[in-house]
This record gives structure tokens, sequence and C-alpha cells, in this order.
DNA sequence: AGCGTAACCTGGCGGC
DNA sequence: TGCCGCCAGGTTACGC
């Protein structure tokens, strides 16, 4: 599933491969793909028609490609099950292929997002006023992500010590950080030896700035082995599958054993998904909701 | 207001 | 063999 270090090696292959090349057609395959763009499929195809494309950028699990000399960004979310692929034109068409765009160039490639969920989507949106990297209006409630060197770590411990909630939760608020999802959360709490339903209202500045340092630690451990995949659901730009599964720590290792203590892992039902802990080394608090 | 929960969606898989 | 129910989870709408 897409969390930001996959989202980053999308960016990334986006970046190489269509980055400043002309838009020549979008054809809208399926309506839940564009839901989030105000205007609808035929809309977010007769806007981009002509545009140029800039420099991708991303904020947590958002991209957008800001369109050259326009206040305008194309948004994207890659959702559950999303991939944005660059294949030769002519290609079979992937079985849930949801957009196309082509480009008036004579590269021979062209951009398709593919999603059998339909979580995922791009729409066209405004920038915000002052920002120079096209950041697009309907995002700007999104919390800067731990990579990036604008995030403001005091501000984040002390939203956490007004929060009445818990650390996992608070992890997968995309309002307080954002980029961390289901995976990375679990793996995080696990580094830090942190059970996922503490109160974030009585993480001390150490123990927040430690678990902060974990989160960073194991997203650039998947950025350096190019992504996480757990099935053929997840494959980046250019359809190559990450790796990273292959060393999580806590994330879908139930009743094997910790990699620390040997205890074997558990399983929790926990917010319509699943919290992955060891139950010696990340104790509950003594008070559980 | 702030926090927690349900719904959205598809296909793989286990059980019967 | 085939069908049914469960499971995966990012985001948002909604309710308390």
């Amino acid at each position: 599933m897409p969390e930001l270090p996959e989202v980053e090696v999308v960016r990334r292959g986006l970046e190489r491969w269509v980055a400043g090349r002309t838009v020549e057609a979008v054809e809208v395959l399926h309506p839940r793909a564009v839901r989030r763009h105000p205007g609808g499929g035929a809309d977010f195809a007769a806007r981009l028609r002509g545009e140029v494309l800039g420099v991708p950028q991303r904020r947590g699990k958002y991209l957008w490609l800001p369109l050259a000399g326009r206040d305008l960004s194309v948004l994207g979310h890659l959702g559950m099950s999303g991939q944005l692929l660059v294949q030769p034109e002519g290609a079979v068409d992937e079985k849930h292929l949801r957009i196309r765009v082509r480009f008036g160039d004579d590269a021979g490639t062209e951009l398709r997002f593919v999603d059998q969920r339909t979580f995922g989507g791009l729409s066209l949106h405004e920038t915000v006023a002052d920002s120079a990297e096209g950041l697009p209006d309907v995002i700007a409630h999104i919390a800067r992500d731990p990579l990036d060197p604008l995030f403001d770590e005091t501000a984040y411990h002390l939203a956490l010590r007004a929060k009445r909630t818990t650390v996992k939760r608070a992890l997968l608020d995309q309002s307080l950080i954002s980029g961390v999802g289901n995976i990375y959360a679990d793996e995080a709490l696990w580094r830090a030896r942190l059970h996922y339903e503490r109160p974030t209202a009585n993480l001390t500045r150490p123990r927040s700035a430690e678990l902060l340092g974990h989160v960073r630690d194991v997203m650039n451990a998947a950025l350096a082995v190019g992504g996480t995949s757990f099935d053929s659901l997840y494959v980046n730009v250019n359809g190559e599958s990450g790796y990273f599964d292959r060393s999580l720590d806590a994330y879908g290792r139930e009743d094997e054993p910790c990699r620390r203590c040997g205890t074997p892992m558990r399983r929790r039902p926990w917010m319509n998904r699943s919290s992955y802990f060891c139950p010696r080394c990340q104790r509950p608090p003594r008070v559980s909701s």
C-alpha cells in the first residue's frame, strides 16, 4: 500500500519520464478516478490538453504536477492500489486502467493511471497563492511530512501533547504529520517500543522525538530499496516492485517471533484495520480504552 | 469543537 | 466446484 516512500519513488519516476512534456490528449475511463475534480472527467481532459507538465512535487502521500506558467496543478493520490505507469503507446490496456494521458512529442510513451480499488485519482486545482512549488489549495490542510526540511518538530510535539487521543491515531492524522499509513505506523511504534494505544498527552519531548526519528528511519530505509510491495498491486512508475516488505519488523507478522525478544507478535483489530505489535516490547497503557 | 466511527471500493482467499 | 463472507486501508462525511 502506497505510503510516503512509495509515493516518492513514483514522484521520482514522473520527474524522469514526464516532466516538461506537453499534454496532447486525456482519456478518462472511470468517473471515480476524477471524483475530486470539480468539473468531472470531460472538463479534466479539456483543461489539461495543451498544458506543459512541470517538475512533480510531493507532500505526504499526495503528489502533484504544476502546470508550467499557470497557477494550476494536477493533483494525484494513489489511494490503496493506484499506480502511475509510463507505458509504450499501444501497449495493451491494463484491466483497471482509469486515465490515459497522451503527449505531443515523439518519445513514444504515455502516462497511465491504473487503480483496482478506485480510492485514488487525479484532479486539477488552483495553487495556493504564495506557494513556489504550486501546492494545490485543496491539500493546504495536509501537514508537511517528516522528510520535509521545513517540518516543524516543536509544533508536532505540542500538538501531540494537546490532543486527547492515542499515539497511532496521531501518526495517521495527516493534518499533524503526513505520509504515515498503517504499515509505517506499526513499524515506527515497534522500533520505539510504544503500544499503539498509548495516550499522546503524556508523551515527553524526548519520547516524541525518538518516535519521529524512527518514523524517518523506517521511511528512509524503505526509500533506499525503492518502496514496499505486498502483492502485485503496487509497482512504481515503470512497473517495478519494491522489496522493502522483506525487511518489515511488525506489519503482517502475526504469530511470528519478535525480532528483538522472540515473543510471538500479535494482531489486533483496530479502526477497521489491524495493528501488529509485540506484547512484551510494546506494553499496553495501564488504562486501556 | 474535537474526537471516533462508518462508508467508499474491488478482488483474493479461506471455509463450507 | 462454487459461493459467501472476510480482509486489505486512505480519506472524508457524519454523529455524538
